[in-house]
RNA sequence: GGGGCCUUAGCUCAGCUGGCUAGAGCGCUACGUUGACAUCGUAGAGGUCACUGGUUCGAGUCCAGUAGGCCCCACCA
């Protein structure tokens, strides 16, 4: 494709479609994304949130992975060895329950297959569909090393998850034991702490009547939520220094229902100022009837199985009840027995599962556990010395809440989908055996073994993803080059599920912190501020968006609506409203870059702007991108994307096409000769090279299209490399923003008159300007044809000063300049005096405020020099200006 | 029960270290076939920055409290 053809192939409207996939397969084909660790430099890396497999792509991936496809763009342009590494999570509950559900349409469950048939149906499963979401990563522009793709149950994962266990079994930091941990019966496994969701409950608390053993018509009153616990209960509790009930004590209470004799203890536990003071203890059922049941030596007494439904050690009467139906006949026959005092409206929090919302069930269970404790003190201590950062900084304290007061982690599940756990029992002696490799038999007494039939969470392998991936445990190059990591972008509520731990693990396996800054952005909502889900129907599928609007123009929009730490709202009916600001976007830049093509030469985009002789508006376009670059540069390191997106669009529509690209039309035409062309050309050529760059991290399609597309480029140029513009301060031209400052105000006053008096659009106009400093005047006398264009004038005359008293319409700029349009019969004399007085007024009220804090010694005294000489320059100009309106109001009489 | 956040134009939000004559996009109004772009241009209307106090020469910006909304954590039955 030769540029000629391509010059006239470019249509007015920028249209994404096939650009993108073209574009992205270029890259990939080229193996732009992969970074060798022997020619990585200075590298800088993300590792991924590995995606659950079984996810297809949502707004929340969409946002995250663009943010942090910036940030890899931005840092590879800049010429490091940008690497980001890709993969996907095996996701054990998730995955099994949507597998699950797949067979269930079959009318089967995974017991009719089998532990080893269900597994490889998982896997079927996940090799149908588990790089779907890897695809839709690609679709939106993720420039992931996809060589290094990576997924949480693969070979040398699975050994990284085998190594951490035994070593942390070894370091006696994982435990076995019985505990109350949270259960789910839908799911049928145990939960961390983290996976168990407290929503507020509006429920019911419900006081029974426990009688007292051996004296007929005493009682204690007992409060619970849960009443069908009751069946399980094997103690009353009091507090110890509690008056009104510490003569009971050691008596004993009938269990009503049950018949069974239960002691009153004292414990410290209960509240006495709550309810009666006597607190139901059911150590099989509670965490803290659990801890009291140890003090005490109470019987645990388990009256439910794993689905919830009541166990044999239930009275016969609820045997296989669900715990709910349970719960309505316990009440019952409590009422039926005189023993149901009241039930009074209760708001309280109840678990749920965080993957299926079951209620989960706190159930007495042998589990594994991790203690977390000597995890977490130097996980916490690298936050407190300032190795761990956190953007926005207030997670900082999340954090810091979360590891001061963290719990052990319960890692066994009771799944078939995921890491089993290396555990192995001998069926002669007992014996525990925790081993690298599959043990054949005891190496006690050579008994045979059992493997333990769980599995792990599925984040104790995601707490080792930013070096397991890299090769860990080996002693691997690509360990010792990009690790440790550099930055970690998640949503913030998997700062404990994830990231905490990501940073224990790190700290404890490798010695080493996983990353230096986690970025936490905000969450997308819909217009009501709801949470996106797809059961309210209320999400928005981004390959739509990629669809309708193009990646980048929905890269741009999430990206700069994302401002460091707050959620996105978007109206999931109107994707317009939200996504069309991108892609007008990218319609401005197309054009603008089509409007260049039809001017350009190839020698243009090979010149150095500097080296020509550059006009005022040249020196002012190269200045303000100058400090433009220099910002968008600050705004991404400092996280602040929005930032830097929002100032890259107002430099390339508010100042270099409403401005720039008017002003040089003529002198690209050739009309003010040679060198006047080329210095545009070149200035033009170069600042566009410019934000194209500044822009690729967010847009990365449309700017590497536009850029092939210049003169004397091919496809086989990319922009990938940068080099980014960064900061230059050689270009920073103070006077030329200063002057070209004050020419914006003359055309902008002329268009503000036109339009005050109704000027037809068509018709061009004389102005006379006066008092122009001598760089505007020489500005616009150089470039008289640019002006009369964009203020639709037919002449300009630069005077000494505005005739007194002929009719037309006046402007004092904040330059000090003086704008006159002669309209002679268009301007009505009382308008125009009232258009004065009216600006005097405003001018007035300013210059009486810098008067007032001028006069104020404090002010003068206090406040910074600078601060009291913008004041002085604002005093000084509006008297200039205030002076030379009344001189005009005077001209025309008084009304 | 702790902790955090939010409340700025009709809507969605910026405004980071206090200096603002408070911004953007969308929407709205008027005008416009200006050879890059109507996915556009020009101009405009629209804000007591939730409220009350305090600190300060100066507060949208800092502090305290009040009201409303949101989120996270927490074993009080």
């Amino acid at each position: 494709m030769s540029d000629e053809t391509t010059r006239h192939e470019l249509s007015a409207r920028f249209d994404p479609t096939g650009i993108e996939t073209a574009i992205y397969a270029r890259w990939i084909e080229r193996g732009a994304f992969h970074v060798k660790a022997e020619e990585a430099g200075d590298p800088y890396v993300i590792a991924i949130p590995p995606p659950n497999v079984t996810a297809p792509l949502h707004m929340g991936h969409g946002l995250n992975n663009t943010i942090q496809d910036v940030l890899i763009r931005f840092h590879r342009m800049r010429g490091r060895g940008a690497m980001w590494i890709p993969g996907t999570d095996h996701a054990g509950i998730a995955t099994q329950n949507v597998v699950e559900r797949d067979l269930a349409r079959e009318g089967l469950t995974r017991h009719d297959l089998g532990r080893e048939r269900f597994v490889e149906r998982v896997w079927r499963w996940v090799d149908q569909y588990g790089s779907t979401i890897i695809e839709q990563l690609k679709t939106i522009g993720c420039s992931c090393d996809w060589d290094r793709n990576r997924f949480t149950l693969d070979e040398g994962l699975s050994r990284a998850v085998r190594e951490v266990f035994v070593r942390l079994y070894d370091k006696g930091l994982i435990y076995r034991g019985n505990y109350i941990i949270n259960w789910c019966p839908r799911c049928l496994t145990a939960l961390s702490n983290e996976e168990a969701e407290h929503q507020e409950t509006r429920g019911r608390l419900y006081h029974i009547r426990y009688p007292l053993a051996d004296a007929e018509g005493e009682f204690v009153v007992v409060a619970t939520t849960r009443p069908e616990t009751m069946l399980g209960d094997t103690a009353v509790a009091v507090h110890p220094g509690d008056e009104r009930n510490r003569h009971l004590v050691g008596r004993d209470v009938e269990l009503p229902l049950v018949g069974r004799r239960i002691p009153i203890i004292a414990d410290e536990y209960v509240d006495p100022g709550f309810g009666s003071g006597f607190v139901k203890v059911t150590p099989a059922h509670d965490p803290n009837d659990f801890e009291i049941g140890l003090r005490h030596d109470l019987p645990r007494v388990d009256v439910m199985n794993g689905d919830a439904t009541l166990s044999n050690e239930a009275p016969e009467a609820y045997r296989g009840l669900d715990r709910f139906v349970a719960r309505g006949r316990v009440l019952e026959d409590l009422g039926t027995l005189g023993l149901l005092v009241k039930a009074e409206e209760h708001e309280h929090s109840v678990g749920h599962c965080y993957r299926c919302d079951t209620v989960v069930e706190p159930r007495l269970s042998l589990q594994w556990f991790v203690r977390m404790k000597p995890l977490a003190e130097p996980a916490l201590a690298a936050y407190r010395e300032g190795r761990l950062r956190f953007h926005p900084e207030r997670f900082g304290n999340t954090y810091e809440h979360w590891m001061t007061n963290v719990r052990d982690w319960c890692i066994s599940r009771q799944l078939w989908w995921g890491h089993r756990i290396p555990v192995w029992y001998c069926q002669e002696c007992g014996e525990v055996i925790v081993s690298l490799d599959d043990p054949t038999q005891c190496d006690r007494c050579g008994g045979s073994l059992d493997q333990d039939p769980d599995v792990l969470d599925t984040w104790f392998s995601s707490w080792l993803w930013p070096f397991s991936t890299l090769g860990w445990p080996d002693d691997t190059l690509d360990m010792a080059t990009f690790y440790p990591t550099n930055t970690l972008s998640t949503a913030p509520e998997i700062l404990f599920f994830w990231v905490a731990r990501m940073v224990m693990a790190g700290l404890e396996f490798v010695g080493d912190l996983p990353f230096s800054d986690v970025l936490l952005h905000g969450t997308v909502r819909d217009s009501q501020g709801r949470r996106m889900s797809k059961s309210l129907g209320n999400g928005i599928d981004p390959l739509e968006v990629v669809e309708r609007f193009g990646a980048d123009a929905m890269r741009y929009t999430l990206v700069s609506s994302a401002a460091l730490g707050t959620d996105i709202q978007l109206d999931h009916e109107d994707l317009d409203s939200a996504f069309r600001v991108g892609r007008n976007f990218a319609n401005k830049m197309w054009n603008a870059v089509r409007f260049g093509l039809g001017y350009l030469e190839e020698t243009d985009v090979l010149t150095d702007p500097t080296s020509k002789e550059l006009e005022l508006a040249d020196r002012w376009i190269l200045s303000r991108f100058g400090s433009t670059a220099a910002a968008v540069t600050d705004a991404l390191e400092r996280f602040r994307l929005h930032d830097a997106a929002e100032t890259t669009y107002q430099f390339v529509w508010g100042e270099f096409c409403d401005w720039y690209l008017e002003l040089v039309k003529a002198r690209l035409r050739g009309d003010r000769g040679e060198a006047s062309r080329t210095a545009a050309a070149a200035t033009f050529a170069f600042v566009l090279d410019g934000w194209l760059k500044l822009l690729h991290p967010i847009m990365p399609f449309i700017t590497e299209e536009m850029y092939c597309h210049l003169p004397g480029r091919t496809v086989e140029d990319s922009l990938l490399g940068g080099p980014w513009p960064g900061s230059s301060p050689e270009l920073a031209d103070e006077q030329a923003e200063a002057a070209f400052g004050a020419l914006q105000e003359i055309v902008g006053s002329v268009r503000i008159l036109r339009s005050d008096y109704g000027v037809d659009p068509s018709r061009r106009v004389d102005v006379v300007v006066a008092r122009a400093p001598e760089a505007v005047a020489a500005a616009l006398e150089a470039d008289s044809e640019g002006i009369l264009r964009l203020g639709r004038l037919s002449s300009l005359d630069l005077v000494e000063a505005i005739p007194a008293g002929e009719p037309g319409a006046h402007s004092v700029l904040r330059s000090g300049v003086e704008v006159f349009l002669p309209l002679a019969g268009v301007v009505d004399l009382v308008r125009e005096r009232e258009r004065i007085q009216s600006e005097i007024e405003r001018l007035e009220g300013i210059l009486s405020g810098a008067q007032r804090r001028l006069e104020d010694p404090n002010f003068v005294g206090r406040a910074p020099a600078d601060v009291v000489e913008r004041e002085r320059e604002k005093q000084r100009s509006c008297e200039e200006r205030v002076a030379l309106l009344v001189e005009k109001r005077a001209a025309f009489g008084s009304s």
